[in-house]
DNA sequence: AAAAAAGGTTATCAAAATGGTACAAATCAA
DNA sequence: TTGATTTGTACCATTTTGATAACCTTTTTT
């Protein structure tokens, strides 16, 4: 049984959650601001965390600040405008995912499954501080320092690389089409963002590969997509 | 396959949408008011749902609210107009996506693709009607990583080398005449693509085949099409 | 059984699609 | 503003594709 917390200060929001989540067979507990979130987690086994961005008292930000000092649950934040800031913002103080209100109601629960799979594949169920590490042959990213590394040597991503190589790598092996890269990545509408990708792919080629014109990890399959090779020896 | 539940009272925009989605590829099942809408839902494995707002009987959100109460598939809305109080009211009932009339058809599309994908890439697709391992003999094919092997050694197909092959695996020991097999692959009427196919064939053998003058899996049925043979031992 | 017809296989090659690259413009963060 | 990053545009390289046509095989007809 998973436990999910949704805070947000307008209950109708956390109540229409509430039904889409149950649907999935997850339990819910319910905070309307930061303080009673940190009481709940504090006094209840809570696997996941929807924060709203904009609360009283205590924004979104400061209780995910305070969340991380204690856990490494995933955080999802919802927000409702769909602001860089809040993108930069959320995801460099820890959050996993985020979501832009108003949201769609799959699009929730995809997000919600996904992290939840992600976080128990990982065995770091609740209090273990799990490192998140990603890794195949001489690549490997620790998302929790945000280091990338290629045989032992530190490589320096900027903030979108990173993301479309930590989408890859944690889906190493599995091949993903252009549009899928890009919705995964940017959140949004993928639309004629071809050669968007194109380019980042190149640059983090450029980085990660010994020879970038023949990659070992970050391989092309014509016509299909795009993907990390998994090398596990 | 996919199926799509079109919903509104106007037969010749139903009409319209099945055109532009059977090109697509999807299965089309209508409906031309909430009651019709329900019953098909209750009776058919329907994936997506596009419905009108303003139809007789029952109006497009309370429908909306019925099927929310049993299914979590993507709802698109249909508007006349573009009025915001539409957008929020529909959103927030829990429709995953928005369209206005006069819709242009290439958005209807990517809006559809779109939320198909999410849905069926997140695997939340109530079909769960496979493993995406397929296989007969020694022949394996995984739809994830998209690689395919014979004995245990890796072949590299193209893309539409890959999808012929993919359908034919799917469907093993099952006979598909030339058109049928690229209508599936091409979404497209087949008109004079015989030696197309002939052409692909050949080449899949001479990948997957030890002897492609005796081809073990991919036969041909003289006057009747191909089919990869159903080999369990 | 031989000839004719129909169906299937193979080879070649130009056109189209797809991916890669370079660089300029726009955007963003400090 | 400045420098870094991201996005857009244009072009090149490669792979894939579909069209044509000749050539086999099997089936049907005579």
């Amino acid at each position: 049984m998973v436990q999910i917390l949704v805070v947000d200060d307008d209950k109708e929001i956390v109540n229409a959650i509430e039904i889409y989540l149950k649907k999935e067979g997850y339990q819910i507990l319910k905070a309307y601001d930061g303080k009673q979130a940190l009481e709940m987690i504090k006094n209840h086994e809570v696997h996941l965390v929807i924060l709203d961005v904009m609360m009283p008292n205590q924004d979104g930000f400061e209780t995910l600040q305070e969340i991380r000092k204690e856990k490494t649950i995933p955080v999802i934040m919802l927000s409702a405008k769909s602001e860089d800031y809040d993108k930069i913002e959320g995801l460099n103080t820890g959050a996993d995912d985020y979501i832009t209100k108003p949201f769609n109601p799959l699009e929730l629960i995809a997000r919600v499954n996904s992290n939840v799979r992600r976080y128990v594949d990982f065995g770091s169920m609740e209090t273990t501080k799990g490192e998140k590490i990603y890794q195949t042959g001489g690549l490997k990213m620790n998302d929790e320092t945000k280091q990338v590394t290629v045989d032992g040597e530190e490589i320096k991503l900027t903030a979108t690389e990173y993301h479309i190589l930590r989408f890859l790598l944690q889906n190493k092996g599995k091949v993903y089409s252009i549009p899928q890269i890009y919705e995964n990545v940017w959140n949004e509408e993928s639309y004629g963002a071809e050669n968007i990708i194109a380019v980042h792919i190149r640059h983090i080629r450029e980085k990660i590969e010994i020879n970038p014109k023949e990659p070992i990890y970050l391989k092309v399959i014509w016509g299909i997509g795009y993907k990390i090779e998994d090398i596990s020896h």
